[in-house]
DNA sequence: TCATGTCATATCCTGAAAGTATGCAATTAG
DNA sequence: CTAATTGCATACTTTCAGGATATGACATGA
């Protein structure tokens, strides 16, 4: 069977003309190359060096299969590269996936910036859909990371954790009583305080989202929520908030939207209701672009769990 | 150091999905090739095989290295293919060369057409010089095998042999008295008929040729042959013989220039006065094409010394 | 003719690949 | 939930081929 050495040997004795003199060259001593370069004869079938007096010289067939031996380990070399370079994360693709509330959050798109910048070989392909979806296609295969909302069961042969808590905001139309005209910051919003307002909130109709959070958090402010209208997305829930036809509670990165006629109030954080981020991805020893993703996410955030 | 057995059993591995039958397709064991699968990632670098429940798959930088690795696999069987090609002499190149004299013996052209036939890959490069300067390239490696006539000594690296000893013939002028008219055929003539004849020779700056050989005849013959005319090239020769100024003796093949005007009469074999054919190369052991061609001028001839 | 340079051959040794036995982990069947 | 099955990994042994050493064969050149 012929293996690379073989093609190595042929290589050196061919570039030195001379069997003691590449023997050197390789670390190897003279008599077993000169069986090597015999039993790669034997193997191909042909003389490829002419034994003369002082050294060897290449016959025709030698010199084609020598010709050929250089790029064959020359493409070896270039494949191990290769690989290295995306197991590194250099090169390859990367499938990355995010909930609509997700991608407008600043590591996010952080993260999927740098990416590019530290790995322009990597394709990035990004792929918005709902938290269960996301989930579903990281089974798949179909991306290979996502950024999902809570609440995500640790379920098996996934690997999910919680990158950080984001604060929830209520959003009112502008001309709304608690709305202080000309002051972009007031003190937090209790829950309690909205107890008498009518509730825009939006529901995906695949699993549990803010939508439960919210109810519950009211729940246990004390009172139950007057959910007027529902929207299947944010941008409409936003919509219906600008028309004033009621009040929504969003997440603290969604407030980038500066939408008119909407305003944005802080809830208190005791309210204990908080829109989490988490990352997900298959739990297979990740290496590659993943790998890479993973750690830059991680270093972008003070600690990740 | 990464060898072709890594591959083969990356590729083996990557098409089961298996390690377990991977081997038993390789015709070893299942622990070895554990053994070297880890080796082979440990060389490269980098894992290739996530190992799952059930066998193990492809990680995206072992595809990489797998998709390339069976392309070198690939690139070793034809480059051992092209090899053999070449030293069986289906592929490569030929450098003939050959004296003018031989340039229209049947032989020469035949085993020329033969060789074009037999291996069509052959590029074959033809060239037309002098016996000594044929010898020449011979030795600097510009041509591969020539056809040149005697005397040719037997020097040191080259080997010749002589393939047929060409009868000659007298060429002189059709009004000639010794031309019977109308009998294309005629009983052969013998040196001394020729003994008050105008002789035209041709002989070439470089070595002894011909020229030397008829006047050594024409001594055996008991006469000194009146050399009236000489010119450098055979065809020159032939127009000062058409033109009536002397007649000349030629080998048979080149009786097959039909000049107007002249008349080619055989010599008597007794004259010992013959035109030897001798095919010469290098004397290393040839293959490929070279060893080819030998061979079909070896079958061309009865029988080859 | 003798010294020199070079490849080939013979023999021994070593190391790495292959074989054997078994362990470990995860899935599946009962 | 346990037991059986499946499949890779680990530990240890064996074998064989690649490499080392010593020497031979052969041609060259002084």
């Amino acid at each position: 069977m012929i293996e690379l050495r073989h093609l190595r040997y042929a290589v050196t004795v061919a570039d030195e003309g001379h069997i003691t003199r590449a023997a050197e060259r390789l670390g190897i001593q003279q008599p077993p190359l000169s069986q090597q370069i015999r039993n790669l004869e034997d193997l191909v079938g042909a003389t490829l060096f002419q034994r003369l007096p002082r050294g060897v010289a290449l016959t025709e067939a030698g010199r084609t299969f020598v010709d050929r031996a250089r790029i064959i380990l020359q493409d070896v070399d270039l494949a191990v590269e290769a690989t290295r370079r995306n197991a590194r994360g250099e090169e390859g693709s990367l499938a990355i996936g995010f909930t609509s509330s997700a991608a407008f959050h600043p590591l996010v798109t952080t993260a999927v910036r740098s990416l590019g910048e530290i790995s322009p070989g990597v394709r990035i392909k990004l792929e918005e859909s709902s938290t269960s979806d996301l989930i579903e296609a990281l089974r798949a295969q179909l991306i290979d990371v996502a950024f999902v909302r809570s609440p995500v069961e640790q379920s098996k042969g996934l690997s999910v954790s919680k990158i950080l808590d984001e604060e929830m905001f209520v959003a009112l139309p502008d001309s709304h009583r608690l709305v202080v005209k000309g002051a972009r910051r007031t003190s937090p919003i209790q829950l309690s305080d909205l107890a008498d307002e009518s509730f825009i909130l939006y529901r995906r109709p695949s699993g549990p989202g803010f939508y439960d959070a919210i109810i519950a958090a009211c729940g246990r402010a004390g009172f139950s929520p007057q959910v007027k209208h529902e929207a299947p997305r944010l941008m409409s829930t936003l919509s219906l908030v600008a028309a004033g036809l009621g009040i929504s509670i969003i997440p603290n990165s969604m407030t980038r939207l500066e939408t008119n006629g909407i305003a944005y109030l802080p809830l208190d954080r005791r309210t204990q209701l908080v829109a989490p981020l988490h990352l997900a991805h298959r739990s297979e020893p990740s290496g590659g672009a993943l790998k890479l993703f993973i750690e830059i996410v991680s270093r972008a955030v003070p600690e990740l769990g």
